[in-house]
DNA sequence: CATGAATGAGCTTTCATTCAT
DNA sequence: CATGAATGAAAGCTCATTCAT
């Protein structure tokens, strides 16, 4: 997913700004620090990034591989178990969008400043971001549409709406989390229970074959 | 140019900070900038505002105190139909959550510059975020937890868990909407149907007296 | 010596800076921190000093005031000293000379702001310094000329100089030790000593009647 | 406008603060002026020194290192002098402090753009001097004491201690005279000639063999 | 006598970026 | 492929001072 073949200077920019973005924060990166860092000069940044604007696209479109890989990952999981005992459908459903949901809450409470960085920053700053890497974005969300089934009176398009509000619901509780939103009275692991828990009514009350 | 009246330049500061805010986003929101937009000098801010920080949380408390109003406004509605007809408390519970969730979700929609720099800013700046706003803040959240009922193997404490997963889902959706980051071929319409449906749905799973 | 007849507002001005001056040092001394130490505004403190300069003057010359009364004061005692007792001219010359001395020393280390503000400011600051003030200035410095006989081939003019001589010694010890220069296994009362005693030689060198 | 070679920016920033900082005070250095009279950006200095602190600390530096070759230069044509006659020692101590006192007041008089930034800086920046530069600048003064002689009643610890009153009567002198402390009507080199007698007596009663 | 409001100039420092080599 | 040098713009903020009231 992460374009490979390149030099190893890239990769570690990449990996450097990944630290500090991660210890930091994205307004702490800046393009000196980031490259005495990495052991390069400012310039030489400019070498394998356009600007900064790119090299922030290029760690979110990492960040939403990383994700893709490990939402996959945890439907595999669900697949395994699934062939394994013949289990029904229904609890098949259910049961993959609890993995899923899961996999993605977890992720993005594991990795706040990625998770802050490709979903929570300025849209003016998504304005530019290059349509290619858009679209492997979009693959993450399709994740959840999929988990839906069309038929008892789900329309086609209803799905994929239905699926952005699985989305944007889980993403609501992570974002909050992230940004110390939620009243600390409400302890996260009961707020992560009961948004996943959510996201399965949605799911068992639309079974899906597959 | 000229501004007569008390302290209206304390509002139109105010007022074009969050203009700016949600244009540019709050990297772009800087004294000097601002000043000219206002028609005033950047010291000038610095009388009205101790600093920045202060600036962009009379911005929230601001917003805040907005929100209340829609919100109280929107369930004095649900009590003035609940009082006309006898309408049992299944249904009321319901609709009143209907009502919160739409109000809420309008106001975001409606307000975006307020709904941005009130839920969606770095959570950097609501650590310096006073003791007094925050209680402020706190009790357009708790509307949500007051539409569950404890009743029905609900605990007290789950009540306020459970309004915040409510809260959060609508805040999923508004956030996201605002941002730009719905796959545009999902109507705003349908993500904002889908989200109050499920809002009203906790709330119909535990109704409530009052 | 400070004028008075004034209002209580420029006393209290005063007396704040001197506070300020006392315990931030004089770059701390700024117009608006001030007047809301004094319980008035900015504005007002122009009602009663033409602008931080004249201010800062009129606290030099308080604190010469004060260095004033400080040293006639110890040699008030020496004269009372040798009146009692039938003590002759030459023990008198050097014990007035280590009076004045360590009365010099002792006020510079027990004022360094007032020390500093007085005698270490930029010359470009003094050269606004009021002529009448300088004058007031000049006095504490002629004491010491004054402790020095001009008998024994020591021509008028040169008592003069041999004074500010004294003066300058003194004053090297005392500024050095303000500011933090002297090596620090050198105690201060150690070099107090020295620097007084070599005051008290030069008088002692020339002694004078009265 | 364009210059060439190595690093003679580097120098002539420093050259160009020095200027500021002896006609203007330190106030008055600020980086903007500075680098326009320089010839180069503001952001340039920055290149050269981490902060203001330390190009400060770069001119005391370079200014304590000119001093110490001026004072040893000085000893050295003592050293020669002695080398050729059989100039008893006695004669000896006392002159090579008067060539030493003498070479210290000239320099300062001579550059008093570096004396003011040794010496009669604010005590705040030296609490940021780095340990290595202070180490350098302790080696001028410790040649003061070096002149003295630990015999006859003066106990090793003394020795220095007397070697820093030495260079602080020295100090005094040569601080007002640049400051412009001194009463007009007393000739500067009568002045000296009184400090530099001064210093050469304290030698002079603690004779020494090397 | 006193003030609230306002200002212009200034501060140090950091930023992303470029260009000649 | 890589660099050192340099830059313009901008940041948040404080300063002494003025003016109309």
């Amino acid at each position: 997913m992460t374009r490979s073949g390149g030099s190893d200077i890239r990769s570690a920019i990449l990996q450097e700004a990944r630290k500090v973005l991660v210890e930091q924060g994205y307004r702490s990166l800046s393009m000196r620090p980031l490259a005495s860092a990495v052991g390069c000069t400012a310039t030489s940044i400019y070498l394998y990034f356009k600007n900064k604007d790119a090299l922030i696209h290029a760690l979110i479109d990492e960040g939403m591989g990383m994700l893709h890989q490990h939402l996959t990952a945890a439907l595999a999981v669900a697949d395994n178990a699934a062939g394994a005992n013949g289990t029904d459908n229904f609890v098949d459903a259910a049961e993959r969008m609890r993995l899923l949901a899961s996999a993605y809450f977890d992720f993005g409470l594991a990795n706040p400043e990625y998770y802050e960085v490709m979903f929570m920053l300025h849209p003016k700053f998504m304005e530019r971001y290059p349509a290619e890497m858009f679209r492997r974005a979009r693959r993450n969300l399709e994740l959840f549409a999929r988990q839906l089934h069309e038929g008892e009176g789900m329309l086609p398009e209803d799905r994929h709406a239905q699926g952005a509000q699985v989305w944007s619901s889980l993403h609501g509780a992570v974002s909050l989390l992230i940004a110390n939103r939620v009243d600390i009275r409400i302890p996260a692991e009961k707020l992560r229970e009961l948004a996943i828990d959510q996201a399965v009514s949605v799911a068992a009350a639309h079974p899906q074959s597959n």
